[in-house]
DNA sequence: AAAAGTTTTGGGAACGTTCCCAAAAATTAT
DNA sequence: ATAATTTTTGGGAACGTTCCCAAAACTTTT
């Protein structure tokens, strides 16, 4: 591995000299020198100790994403939109995966200082702010929260998307309409709130009258899906349509609906959110409400960097979801109340 | 952020005597001053500036994992299982895609030797050995291959897996069995003929006459998974059970046997390869051979490690696969002919 | 109690860059 | 032609470690 003294002595200047040329805007170099030095690095098949680089300007030019896990595909969709992002300039990404645990964050968060990086991207959980609070470095929010930080966060805007499914399954005749928003929901706080409030303006504005038993609580799992069916198999007057908490339970429900012989989407329309890959390929396709899982990734990598280079940020950003129509919506005649 | 001098001078000592205790070992330290450094660590919240170090020692504890597509859950999988070893090593991974373009390949070599990452962990493609061979530093290859290279190779035991499941199929009665094997499978050399071998002498030991129908060329996808399904519904002679080239052609069939009225697995028992996370959701589920994915990574990881610490590594690793029975391999009674 | 040996400690150099400042060279003004 | 100005170049220091070597502080031996 050649040095930027080989070059020099090779191009005959000095390493200044190099150093001007070859870490970038070569500033008060002449065209001439420049080229030899060039010439003479490429020689040499030069290429840059970062790490040197780093130590004296401090900046890494490297970017360590905390996930909970690669392996689900959310996050790797994340990952994917930041890396591709901070690819394009030229920062590298550090991952690692937290399972939910939070006495993993400690030890990458030491990980991050001790590695000099220039930022962190980090998937918002409850218990970290605290600690966040300690770091001085740049940080960005993946994912929807609802507790409140001064850190500028990437999230989608699920809410809206709840409404438009709602809207969409008026649109297609139905009135009776069941939700799920579980225990999970509350833990961060207004989440379910907000999304038993649309609900309820929902209903208010097509003077649709509200029926508590439209409102169920599940685990946010396949098994959760399985227990809706048969909950919802139960009852005398079931909905016609539900929204479920997310892709997982739709998919849950839609296995499980099969074995209790309710017809999906004839007997119940379902509509899911955040779009995993099962929900294409499962029988009958899922109709959901897309999360922008690769532009969250992206617009993250985005703010971090303008964060590092000091340019003004907003403190939040909510990424548009997009309603995917497929097989699990069935038009019907709504018996209207 | 607080340097090896400044715990030096709290604790009385030198930064030679400091560096020694708390770069690891600390050989010829006394016990007390030893204690009497890591206090004054402790009380700044020192953290090793990885950078200095890095320069100093020529290592970055910094493996470079470049994957085709991290979005995709086998090499997600293959990700984590590299990640989670690697940390209990005290190894960093940085993570690349390449969506096998081959161009992103050199960028990628570059940033390895400009970061100074002590290894690389990389998906095998044939149109890489020759720039591999340039690089001067420790190199893994991951997944299967049947290119020739002097790397350490980590991969899993398909072939025998494949024959797992003839026999299995065998055992359940089946004796007219279809398998795919893809003009992509012929791309690196010896896969296709291998399967093909081992097919034939499967039909041999169990004195099955060959039919040539019964191997098919499709491509390995989804619609390669519903061209199979048109083609064998076209059969006036059909297979009981197919052995598909991968998962997603398996679970393309079944979705298409549903359309063409094929009854999965009564008319038609299928087997895949791989074990995506769809497989077990589809229904009905899928019968694979499920290959060890997160251990490939794990077992990756170690093998650079140790080639890092100059151990002495084999060249070849195969992972045994598993064959993960689910629902859809029916037991008939095979006209034994 | 001095010599020899061993353990423990400290100071300087080095890793390869970038940055600062001054010197040299080239250009323009007088 | 010389002075003043601007452009271009080079040398040294610094970033925070680790490593080498020598000095200092202890132990043991005679």
């Amino acid at each position: 591995m050649y040095s930027i003294l080989d070059v020099a002595k090779l191009a005959k200047v000095s390493k200044s000299t190099v150093s001007r040329v070859l870490s970038g805007d070569s500033y008060g170099v002449s065209d001439k020198t420049k080229a030899k030095v060039e010439k003479a690095a490429k020689e040499l098949g030069y290429v840059k100790n970062s790490l040197a680089s780093s130590l004296r300007t401090n900046k890494t030019k490297t970017i360590l994403l905390i996930i909970p896990d690669i392996t689900n595909n959310f996050w790797a969709e994340v990952a994917r939109g930041a890396q591709d992002f901070l690819e394009k300039h030229d920062y590298s990404l550090i991952m690692v995966n937290t399972d939910w645990k939070s006495d993993k964050y400690n030890k990458y968060l030491e990980l991050a200082l001790s590695k000099g990086v220039d930022g962190i991207l980090i998937n918002s959980s409850t218990s970290l702010t605290s600690k966040l609070n300690n770091i001085d470095l740049p940080i960005v929010l993946l994912g929807n929260a609802y507790l409140e930080s001064h850190f500028p966060r990437v999230g989608s805007n699920t809410l809206e998307g709840f409404n438009e499914a709602l809207e969409f399954l008026y649109k297609n005749g139905h009135t009776k309409i069941g939700v799920v928003a579980s225990h999970t929901d509350t833990v961060g706080g207004k989440s379910h709130q907000n999304k038993l409030s649309i609900y309820h303006t929902f209903l208010e504005n097509h003077s649709i009258r509200f029926n508590k038993n439209y409102y169920f609580s599940v685990g946010y799992s396949m098994e959760g899906g399985k227990e809706l069916a048969t909950l919802i198999s139960k009852m005398e007057n079931p909905p016609t349509a539900i929204i479920a908490g997310n892709d997982l339970i739709a998919v849950g429900l839609i296995n499980e609906c099969r074995e209790l012989n309710i017809k999906v989407p004839d007997d119940l329309s379902i509509i899911g959110i955040d779009d995993i890959p099962i929900s294409s390929i499962i029988h009958p396709s899922l109709t959901t409400i897309a999360k922008p899982k690769r532009d969250v990734g992206e617009k993250a990598a985005e703010i971090i960097i303008k964060v590092i280079e000091g340019q003004p940020v907003n403190k939040n950003y909510k990424l548009p979801v997009n309603l995917v129509i497929r097989d699990t919506v069935k038009k019907i005649n709504g018996d209207l109340k």
